[in-house]
DNA sequence: CGAACGTTTGATCTGTCTCAAAGGTGGTGG
DNA sequence: CCACCACCTTTGAGACAGATCAAACGTTCG
């Protein structure tokens, strides 16, 4: 088995992986196998590419990328956020092919993950976090079709608080979010002056604020309630 | 097995399943066997309340259904339409609880699926169904995130053209619609007064037109090119 | 015939985009 | 250490796509 000291983020990514499903020795020593041999990815650079056949499932262990796609005359619209803890390429079926292409948007620490026999536990966290990605991807749409510039904002920050909370990288409504506005705008179907000044709505309002790559949610009751939101929940034990 | 008439849309359903993934006999005798139980649902009916656990897995074998998000203050966002030969409830874990509700559109005939064990052709078109689910909704969010009304409704006529002549139910640019424009609006993100604005202006430039229930797409090729749309891909054989 | 429902039309309002320029800020090289 | 450059954010003014509100117009159906 490994060392004492694991990977950078490797403990955060761990972390949410054990809490989708209950995991067994074996699975965590099949993980901890894995978490052993890391790659790196510089930001900007891209990790799937649309179209292209999908390597094999991948852990984010630091790090943000995200799911994009390219409109012909220049338009661009990010699909989701793929945060640490989170999966690529977890698909089910034979030989498939990458739905977006996958750019990285920070430096980004990743390692291959094993496939999963049925019924072994690891496939029953593979399982859950891919009906967690589909929740992420149904919030997105709502977004998009039905709130204004200022709710998609207060929506999508609460959402990413959650996300980031599984493996314990958010905490009292605070998160750090290294992102430029005219990425975030690009997920939230906004242009980047837009964002810019619903920020600053937000910040007069007293809602939330996002400077220098901190969020602070200063009331997340409120906040879940102005956006109608409900937590993501994916099954019943 | 069965005689010689099968239900209602079953022969169209059956035709998509079986274009998934190449079936062998068992599993084409295993779907036989589910479709001569089918179970039908008026339109506005509930088919999946979210929140609730899943039933299990279903195969719709006529009609219009649709995945939809309830806002509390009353605004509405459509995720995605369920089309004979798609699949409900198609998840891989334990316990699954419905993301979103599905509602019938128009009177619909649908039959439970059995499970499949792993590495069984039927898994394997399980699978494939669901990915092509996901390309979906990722389309959808671009959809709503950066085209115009234009260039969404073209947009989401020509992807509902291609999923139904999957299963022989739109050829030649045309297909039935049996849908009012507000059930249409919500789900392109945009008021029924505007959509209906939007589809005189498709009809004036030719690009298509959609009335009495009937859709007519003038020039598939110029529409895809319009729209900067790609076919949906899932897997490479 | 009247009621319910869906579509169309008109007038007006507003949220978001567009284009353009001005400020920061951080990094790099001289 | 400063000057410069690239990149990001902010500000302003104006245009436009789509929303809103209201009413008229068809259908279909009891």
């Amino acid at each position: 088995m490994t060392g004492a000291s694991l990977p950078r983020g490797a403990p955060a990514a761990l972390q949410r992986i054990a809490a989708l499903a209950p995991l067994d020795e074996s699975a965590l020593q099949a993980l901890h196998k894995a978490i052993d041999d890391t790659s790196q990815l510089p930001a900007r650079r891209e990790l799937v590419s649309e179209g292209r056949e999908i390597g094999g499932r991948r852990l984010i262990l630091s790090g943000w990328a995200a799911r994009v796609r390219l409109i012909p005359d220049g338009r661009r619209q990010l699909i989701s956020f793929v945060l640490p803890g989170e999966l690529l390429g977890n698909c089910g079926h034979a030989r498939p092919v990458a739905l977006s292409n996958v750019i990285a948007l920070t430096n980004v620490t990743y390692c291959a993950l094993p496939e999963a026999a049925p019924s072994q536990p690891l496939r029953e966290a593979y399982e859950v976090s891919r009906a967690m990605e589909e929740a992420h991807l149904l919030a997105q749409i709502t977004r998009l079709g039905r709130l204004t510039a200022l709710e998609r904002t207060a929506d999508l920050l609460l959402e990413l608080y959650e996300r980031l909370a599984l493996c314990g990288l958010a905490e009292g409504g605070r998160f750090a979010l290294p992102l430029t506005q005219e990425i975030m705008a690009d997920a939230l179907g906004l242009t980047s002056v837009h964002l810019s000044r619903t920020l600053q709505l937000a910040r007069r309002n007293g809602d939330f604020e996002w400077r220098e790559g901190q969020v602070v949610l200063h009331d997340l009751e409120a906040l879940t309630q102005m956006v109608g939101r409900v937590p993501v929940q994916v099954s019943c034990h």
